[in-house]
DNA sequence: CTGAAAGCGCTAACAC
DNA sequence: GTGTTAGCGCTTTCAG
């Protein structure tokens, strides 16, 4: 492996003054940079990462922690918020550490990381009201950046979408398609998007004059399987619903399932809705009406936040690493949002959209 | 930070002593030995990752490189894998990377990495007949292990599900269901296991005295919508298929679809079959018949099988750094498989279980 | 414009 | 047993 010390020596000129070269400084001949660039270029050099790292006291890697009981994290959904996330870290020369953590020891695995200096900051997701990572990190002054908030809003930088918004669309479009017996099947509520989106959707109906029963709402449901399950016993009650909204969409699925068995023709019976959009909920029989968040984007939109953090922090200046204009806000994303950002505390609300389909 | 440098000065020791002390060397006092280490746990020490890597020059990082293209990549069937991958490289101590590229800058990639010694090795996952990574990878010489093998069989370590014997399986099942007409919705042929699906689905259906009629094979497709689009194609066939197999489970959710579209009971006018047995293929309508395959275990091994390799190129044994049982097989991978792997040439043959469920 | 020297934090060879 | 010296590969003062 070719090092500087060995174009120093074929050039001769010192370590530092290659170094300097490679690097473009402004103090050293235009004669030398060009030698030694190209000496470089034809010996193939390419700098030691570690070195330049343990050197500025930065890995340039961001970490995120997946629970290893992937309830929900196995989602196409997820694939794709990492999918935006590895991009555009890339994009920013970062580098992106997955970790996997069991519940127990999930904050053990930060702990590790931050002490072992192998990241420079966090991406969470699925935040809880009350969440211990965002807790710890917070009192450990550790860079991170979430998408969802928490339930006492917190001093740090996140985006989240507008759940409430979202709930509101699905009430209205509910009842205007005239249902008033409604049910929602829920992730646990000590997970805060869970929670936002079972308050919202009370609060929607009851401004729409509708209330929503207790036993029609279930709680603690992810998996197809569970929605399914949730949905059954739902219908088998006395004064079954007429519309089932579940909080994602493999939820829905399972409730559509649950729909049919119980001989209910969906979307003219029993009116299905889903949450997220999932490449495969406009394939589904019927397809699925449900919430589109564009996840891919978001993930590129959360590193952006985190590394604009990390650099404030660091007195640094934000500078996209490669070409901004790839990244900047197009299509659902509001332009300039950035800026926004930048100013305001570094949160973000996101306006998700209603994709209507035949199963309401 | 508290560093090395700071514990010496405290214990009045040279920061070699502490260093020796610290990873127990035989040559240092019990009582230095224990004076250090009280005095690292209290002042919360903890190594700097970077410094020891450089020193080391090894990085403890296995990378792996998705296409962000994410077809077919987005599957839960995918997220498993990964999750099997993270799991087993923290149980040795080792980081994931995890890098996203285009099509068209994926060897730079790898070369990006390699050369900037970011990575010690690589899993490669959807291995190609012919592919360039393994052409690249083999050619620098660097270590790395796939989820799959190429044509002209090479010398590196793989894992590879036993397509053959899984399409016999499914051939048999098919025949016995009195089945005579029968289809194929595939991959690119340039994909490797669709490629040995393919053939191996010929020969068995031949040996069975059934042929599979150039026109009942779809090729190209990935996606829900995609086995949809073909399956419609094939059963407006005049010489209709009585039976589909889908090469993988969406593709057979598509399937499944274009049949009820086309007025066809699943199961009884039509089968289907899927492969991977991804979680919702027990929950669709009709449950799949599907191919089993533990596919997150299979992230494991492949990782183990990589860390070998490494290991055994810079000479060192073999050696779990956690507990060794919890990895080696249980469930339906073979007791012993990591001594038979570490013998014959680290290339593994898994054997995948049909599920029989009603869509058959 | 250039180089010597120092240091990032750690490990290892080699004395004493 | 323990310390000195060197070095991993790089960047950054600070002299000249």
């Amino acid at each position: 492996m070719v090092t500087l010390k060995d174009i120093a020596e074929r050039v001769n000129r010192s370590v530092t003054t290659v170094s300097r070269a490679l690097s473009g400084y402004s103090d050293v001949s235009p004669e030398t940079i060009s030698v030694v660039r190209e000496t470089a270029e034809e010996m193939g050099y390419v700098p030691n990462t570690l070195a330049q790292r343990l050197q500025k006291r930065s890995t340039d890697t961001i970490g995120i922690v997946l629970p290893v009981s992937s309830q929900g994290y196995a989602e196409p959904f997820f694939s794709e918020f990492l999918a935006g996330i590895g991009e555009t870290a890339s994009l920013f020369g970062y580098d992106l550490l997955v970790a996997y953590a069991h519940d127990s020891n999930e904050i053990a695995i930060y702990r590790k990381l931050i002490t072992g200096r192998r990241v420079d900051g966090f991406i969470l997701s699925r935040t809880l009201r009350q969440d211990p990572r965002i807790e710890f990190l917070t009192s450990a002054g550790f860079p991170f950046c979430a998408f969802g908030r928490v339930e006492d809003a917190g001093d740090f930088p996140y985006i989240e979408e507008d759940g409430d918004y979202a709930m509101g669309l699905i009430a209205e479009h509910l009842v205007s398609r005239g249902h008033s017996r409604i049910a929602c099947i829920c992730p646990p509520q000590s997970i805060m998007f869970s929670h936002v989106r079972l308050e919202s959707i009370k609060r929607h109906l009851k401004r729409l004059g509708i209330t929503l029963a207790p036993d029609m709402v279930k709680i603690g449901c992810f998996t197809q399987k569970e929605g399914y399950d949730a949905a059954i016993q739902l219908l088998d009650n006395p004064r079954p619903p007429t519309a089932v909204i579940g909080f994602n969409d493999l939820i829905a699925f399972g409730a559509i399932n649950a729909g049919k068995d119980r001989g209910l023709k969906i979307g003219k019976d029993l009116a299905v809705t889903g949450f997220d959009d999932i490449p495969m909920a406009a394939h589904y029989r019927p397809p699925l009406t449900t919430i589109r968040q564009p996840i891919r984007k978001i993930g590129g939109m959360v590193v952006e936040l985190l590394l604009d953090y990390i650099r404030s922090e660091n007195g640094d200046q934000a500078q996209p690493a490669v070409n901004p204009d790839e990244i900047a806000g197009q299509d659902s994303i509001p332009r300039g949002w950035m800026e926004t950002a930048s100013r305001q505390n570094r949160q973000l609300l996101l306006r998700p959209e209603l994709i209507v389909r035949e199963s309401t």
